[in-house]
DNA sequence: TGCCGGCTTTGATCTGGATCAAGAGATGCA
DNA sequence: TGCATCTCTTGATCCAGATCAAAGCCGGCA
């Protein structure tokens, strides 16, 4: 076993850390991943599933919207962005992924990605082969109950994006949400790195690029958050959480 | 067996029709109602835990809120709303269900219901208590599949309401699926019966009542329907389709 | 028959956010 | 090191739709 510890946030983001080994049932990440919930005999058995992904350059892709699902992978590093292309030929921004996200499942209904995913910055994806996974789950029902958990989790993570919120309110849901993700199921962090460009997050909210902004420096002007580049911190929690009261909190 | 025979549309919206018997297996609309896709058998042991419920009347409740999910619901006449309450109080109408519409999906998740459900006008439903239907359906895995997939008609059902359309391409959308929906998996019918006010459209839609009345009158104008009160024609259905193309169709 | 209270339409004005336009940092590359 | 490009911010203007306000219109009821 390798004797590295890694400190709770030393996995996430752009701080690359050396995982200690290439198993679900040792990974630091494993608490909040596909193995959440999983009796650790049950995570081992992941483990002969698993692969490790090769490092993924910026905007290289995991898979392109029409392919057949070949696997479901989790993110080990960096960040991922998901889009669609609407009826009009746009590029729709879905969602982000974070490390210890499960990326895929767009394509479990139709068996073909409904997305394509690509990375944001360097990273890399743990792999688990979809054919391996569904024969798993038929006699692990942990495996099969966890899956639909993410699935119902996917299917609510969306929902700040519909409804009728206005720009203040999406914008304040969304780095609430990330905040919440940056440390899985831990507490919220109030530093935050955006791992992607503006005009990605514009895209995400339906908002422009002009008005994300905009908003973000009126965030900046109430004291809400401070904010340089990419780098965000939280500085009124509770004002924060108060602009995006209307949007339902969407996580689990 | 009784000799009445119903035409396709003799059963729909406020033309009150005698149901020539109590059966889901003789009901004229059970074609495209709960049994839908039934073998004769499987639809016959409806019939055992299917009951008529009394008439409502208009603005009745079928069930609150926070009520517990005592049974399923098809509309038998009339049209219900189902509606919510917001984080601000106001109340939200999430849908309207029409004849042969199946209503109380809204609580199998967490066994208790997340709307409020209303006749809009004098109405009827069959009941079919859901702890009775939960038995029948671990033997008769075609009804376990038919509910899943009217579950996932429902989640589908509202996409139009959200994303961010403007208020021509919603009310467009909406009123093509009104027009579909009135003959059940028939085609498309060119006139229509609105069971509900302006405003629980607006509502629906989330639009403002007087925009909605605005648009309405545009699309008259443009010669893509005509409207007397709570009647409308569709004139032009190729002109609305391509004003609603942005929405996804929503439906199956 | 005439009045009252819901609905629905119509008009005037206001506003959040989009769009257009231009400048200011970053970042990359030769 | 300097130019080109990409990203982000800031300012000006425009527009869809909300809001405010005031009629019509209809059905119910005394």
């Amino acid at each position: 076993m390798n004797s590295s510890v890694l400190t709770a946030g030393a996995w996430q983001q752009s701080e690359e850390a050396v995982v200690p080994d290439h198993l679900c049932s040792r990974c630091p990440r494993g608490r909040f991943c596909l193995p959440l919930g999983l009796p650790l005999d049950e995570a081992q058995r992941l483990d002969s599933v698993m692969r490790i992904g090769r490092v993924m350059q910026t905007k290289q892709y995991l898979f392109h919207a029409g392919e057949p699902l070949k696997a479901l992978y989790a993110v080990r590093t960096g960040a991922f962005k998901s889009t669609a292309i609407d009826c009009d030929g746009y590029e729709q921004v879905i969602g982000f992924q974070l490390p210890s996200e499960l990326i895929g499942l767009d394509g479990v209904h139709a068996g073909v990605h409904q997305c394509s995913v690509s990375a944001l910055t360097v990273s890399s994806v743990c792999i688990f082969p979809y054919k391996a996974l569904m024969e798993m789950t038929s006699d692990v029902s942990t495996l099969a109950r966890q899956l639909m958990r993410l699935m119902c989790k996917e299917i609510n993570g969306n929902m700040a994006v519909i409804g009728d919120y206005m720009a203040e309110e999406r914008l304040a849901a969304f780095l609430l949400g990330l905040a919440m993700r940056v440390h899985p199921r831990g507490e919220l962090s109030t530093r935050v790195v955006l791992p992607m460009p503006r005009a990605d997050i514009a895209n995400h909210l339906r908002i422009a690029g002009e008005t994300l902004s905009r908003v973000l420096a009126r965030f900046q002007g109430q004291g809400l958050i401070e904010l340089d580049h990419r780098v965000m911190h939280i500085v009124d929690l509770d004002g924060l959480e108060h602009v995006s009261r209307r949007v339902p909190p969407a996580s689990l």
